[in-house]
DNA sequence: TAACATTGTTAGACACCCCTAACTATACTA
DNA sequence: TAGTATAGTTAGGGGTGTCTAACAATGTTA
């Protein structure tokens, strides 16, 4: 097996590492450590690592004190996971009505474990719903009158 | 903060645990090692670790070589993930139509990391959208021509 | 009750992912 | 160019979650 797209699996922060450097890389500066640090939220040395064991799998070239580069397969996978979370993201926002910021964070979570057959019915949906009204305007309303849902985990 | 329900953050795999204790237990039996390393297709010394864990955080307890048990806070936490675990299914499938098969595993795997505010859409959203149709049948039927979308990975 | 089968546990590893502290390389600036 | 600031790296840990191999307890049955 040589190892083609998806073969690989990436474990779940992997996927998170090659996406951030695809958006990061979109704005035309040379990807650093640091952005990616800043971006993922992590250290710089967790960082390093992550490139480490990315570069190993030829996904990313890292040049000691240099940028961040995704190679041709990198990008292709990176590519697949951006759509994914984009594709998430939009649905939550667009369809389910979720405030933006926690769609971002929900899509996050969940593009990893999306199986196809899951990804696909949800093209599907958003092509089909994407532009109508989210869920019901009689329900949004009725949460207005509370405040919070059930505030169980205090991280936002 | 004394730590009531949602408080604790769990893991993953910790509410995997949870949720299988109680469905194992609705059977009336008494929940063994083995049930759950089978339910959860784990080894049995995995499961072990596990409820060593979840014991020492007060939300199971399990006398060595005897049964398992979820406490009152195990029960209330188990019973939040096994309704999130059903919502999404129904979701899942009902809604978007995915296979049963697929709507349960990817249920699995999301339903750790949901925002509360998303699973209140969801809430409403099967209410609403859970008899129709899934998607549209005319995209249905484009499914039924090609075998696979694109079958990345190699699991189901 | 002795022997075997089943069930559960302990011990020891490994993979993944993250961290801090301390050091090194590079860049900037006076 | 010396000195400082910034960026990147290495070394050393920790937590979670999983596994296999080996051992211990319990149950079954002849």
């Amino acid at each position: 097996m040589v190892d083609t797209l998806g073969s690989s699996k990436l474990g779940q922060s992997a996927e998170d590492y090659l996406e951030a450097v695809l958006v990061l890389g979109q704005s035309g500066h040379v990807v650093r450590v640091t952005d990616l640090a800043e971006r993922l939220a992590v250290s710089k040395p967790s960082v390093v690592a992550a490139l480490a064991s990315l570069g190993g799998k030829g996904l990313v070239k890292h040049e000691r004190y240099g940028g961040v580069e995704l190679t041709v397969r990198g990008t292709m996978l990176a590519e697949e996971v951006y759509r994914r979370h984009q594709l998430l993201q939009k649905f939550l926002r667009d369809v389910l009505g979720v405030p933006d910021a926690v769609a971002a964070k929900d899509a996050c979570r969940i593009e990893h474990v999306l199986s196809p057959e899951t990804v696909e019915r949800l093209v599907e949906f958003v092509r089909e719903h994407g532009n109508g009204e989210p869920v019901s305007l009689s329900h949004m309303r009725e949460h207005l009158d509370r405040p919070e849902g059930k505030p169980k985990r205090s991280g936002r």
